[in-house]
DNA sequence: GTTGATTAAGTGAAATTACAACCATATTTC
DNA sequence: GAAATATGGTTGTAATTTCACTTAATCAAC
């Protein structure tokens, strides 16, 4: 850009690839349209994907911190901290803060929030089921092995 | 939230699951933790991971419109003609307007746009073969084929 | 126990994104 | 060919996200 010294007068083009080798671009299109379904879908349960994604963790484990919470979602600890706000404003989850360290702060499913999760799980599962439509079990198993894997390489480096 | 009937005085969870069970929850934090690192390691050649989207496709194939290349990079076309505001600005792209059709705007890379493609791609790969750290050819190309099809699952509803 | 470093959450502000509405051009229908 | 419809791109704007910074609390060292 700044400073282009047109080493080669005319430059073939010396990279040429194809996008579609790569996984992560069916990566991003993938997570970007399954983010617009599933924001359709949660939109008669009044909540949007991140309280969804975040009542989903706690309803199988609760009362952790915003940290673990973060790391465990991909969620910015901020952003994270602001979508807790107005999941307790909305009465979905309790902030707790614990005595022995009260820098922490637990987050903790609440009643209704247990209540929203149990509405709105069979409409999240169809769009869950519709992104595998066509795929056996040993696929979907197949599938979720590699994904582990290559979590676990994103996370390795300098992942967030 | 509004007239929980508490239909059930105590309602003990109807619904138990573990996110770890749906690959999208994989897909979320890959794409999350891909898109930091990607970011960063474009930091150095002074483009944005959208600007190299674009460019990635366009060396491969030249010349498309707004909604061609926002249905194939999932990007919303409002966001995108910005998008290409600030790529033109820079000299990667040009815009074309045909003259058979005068709405269509048609992205063109520019020389400069290949050079920075070309000086950006090893570290782009870098980032690409991390994800995949650990991969045999074989898995590769198994994990490619399941996501095409989950994309094309994803595409064929209400996908954006 | 006081100082310094570390950890956790939250705040502020710029950038990005999504979504609706708009304008200009092209196409269809009558 | 005029009116209605459709298409492609852009603009406006609110909500979200990111990132740097702040505050509060704990821990470590002396």
């Amino acid at each position: 850009m700044q400073g282009v010294a047109r080493a080669l007068p005319d430059d073939p083009t010396p990279v040429r690839f194809s996008v579609t080798d790569f996984p992560t671009y069916y990566i991003y299109t993938i997570q970007s349209g399954n983010l617009a379904a599933l924001n359709h879908a949660l939109r008669p349960f009044g909540i949007p994907v991140m309280f969804w994604r975040v009542l989903a963790v706690l309803q199988e484990s609760d009362g952790h911190n915003i940290s673990y919470l973060s790391g465990k979602l991909a969620i910015d600890r901020s952003n994270l901290s602001r979508i807790v706000d107005q999941m307790a404003r909305d009465g979905l989850v309790e902030r707790r803060t614990p005595a022995h360290d009260r820098r922490n702060v637990l987050v903790c499913i609440t009643a209704a929030g247990r209540r929203k999760v149990a509405e709105a799980f069979p409409a999240v599962l169809r769009i869950v089921e519709s992104t595998l439509d066509g795929f056996s079990a040993q696929e979907r198993r197949t599938l979720l092995a590699l994904l582990k894997r290559m979590r676990n390489n994103v996370l390795q480096q300098g992942g967030r």
